[in-house]
DNA sequence: GCTCAACTTTGATCAGGATCAAACAAGACA
DNA sequence: TGTCTTGTTTGATCCTGATCAAAGTTGAGC
């Protein structure tokens, strides 16, 4: 009961799901899930949500990628998270959205009701902890992710940007990374620049030249391996032993 | 039991302090409080702790200010938040300090020792939502903050520092803030620098622009007056009804 | 008062990344 | 097959903010 699982690291692919949560709660509990719990999936390119619009629900992403991001009036965008499998979306106790997410890929969400959820959140306590720690977990994440904005050139900007879709890829198939690791690039060029607080030309040039020193490898325009990832760490400016950046 | 506060906009100079929790506690959980809780000084300048350390308490800001900052192994340093009185510092569940913490100013923190604290926590489920709720604040100011380092400019970057500022001393006040608001600017120019991912240097001209066009006034270098909000949130780049960023 | 240190301002120059512009690549579809 | 669309690369030029350098300001301590 004190170890409720959120994610698919602990649980399978679903978060919270029927299978996942049932087999450490009371049958009553279970009950009530089926009741408050569904799914919605969106095609690559729609918006999941906008900033400052009511949000009924909080959800976690079973599969595809969703960005979370803001605009200025003038159009200029700053993504400030990127939400993978096992990531959760809402904010308990909150009525609006703070920001836009939108599907980068298909994306399938696994959604529960919020006020149900909240009072799930009352009855079981171990939620609440898992979700503190989750949080704690993307504040440090946002926190490093400003460095990378502020103090990072744009070469490092993109080892950055690589390193973590390495780590988070490898994670994801549950294996560690490792030298001559290849993943699917999951952003656009332009993504990438309104993740990175670039313009999608400095980021073409800059994952050319990264690809002109060998630290990186294309097959096509999204596919990249990684020959040596300690090449790769050095490139992003960080400690060699830095904490690494979720 | 429900609505435990954990700062000072809700009960007075010291989170959880002794009186603000005995008023809604049971007698044996203010005895625990008493055995667990203790106030630190540090002087302007001094470390609080060093990333990576081992935190073996919780606590939260009773006066002055504290940053938050990481360093690259050259020197360059972002500052990834501003502790003002009733912010809380430290993670219920984790062993190493994930930044620097340095008192800017003299500073006092109310400590928990943390594993008393935790106990606490999983005996009253109020304070671990009500840490989730200033957990979900903080995070999204940080993602806020993202947005001023990766695409606003240098002028848009002081002007988001000064509202910022003016509306957080506005709230230590208890006041709303209003026009020909005036406050003690806490931090250097380099800190603010560090602070908004520019040098100095830029720091000292744009400040001194803002002054030049009547946006700002100055008495000496640390005490702004802002005569007009209006114009100043206009110099952010904000939507003129834009989120607070805390 | 003077001296010293810490902080701030101002100036001159440089460079990294933005901007503007055009060509290129690859898939979707008729 | 050709056309269209979307995304990417590459080139030329510009500009914001960094860098290097020096002088100005302020307050503490004597």
């Amino acid at each position: 009961m004190n170890d409720i699982s959120f994610n698919t690291r602990d649980c399978g692919s679903c978060p919270i799901r029927h299978r996942a949560v049932c087999a450490r709660c009371q049958p009553d509990e279970l009950e009530q899930l089926d009741a408050i719990k569904y799914y919605r999936t969106f095609e690559a390119g729609q918006p999941v949500i906008w900033s400052g619009d009511p949000m009924e629900f909080v959800s976690s992403v079973v599969s595809g990628i969703a960005t979370l991001s803001q605009t200025m009036e003038d159009g200029r965008t700053q993504m400030v998270g990127l939400l993978l499998p096992s990531d959760f979306i809402g904010r308990p106790g909150r009525d609006a959205a703070p920001f836009d997410v939108v599907a980068v890929t298909d994306l399938t969400l696994c959604c529960f009701r919020k006020k149900p959820f909240e009072d799930m959140m009352e009855k079981t306590p171990a939620i609440g902890t898992r979700l503190l720690q989750m949080t704690l977990d993307e504040l440090d994440s946002a926190r490093e992710w400003m460095l990378v904005l502020g103090r990072k050139t744009a070469r490092e900007k993109i080892a950055s940007l690589l390193a973590i879709l390495a780590r988070r890829d490898a994670s994801l198939h549950k294996k560690p990374p490792r030298d001559g690791m290849s993943f699917e690039l999951p952003l656009t060029r332009e993504a990438m620049a309104d993740y990175l607080g670039l313009t999608l030309e400095t980021v073409s040039r800059q994952v050319s030249a990264l690809k002109k020193t060998g630290v990186v490898e294309l097959q096509g325009k999204r596919r990249v391996t990684i020959p040596d990832l300690q090449a790769l760490i050095t490139e992003t400016g960080d400690d060699v032993d830095g904490a690494p950046i979720v």
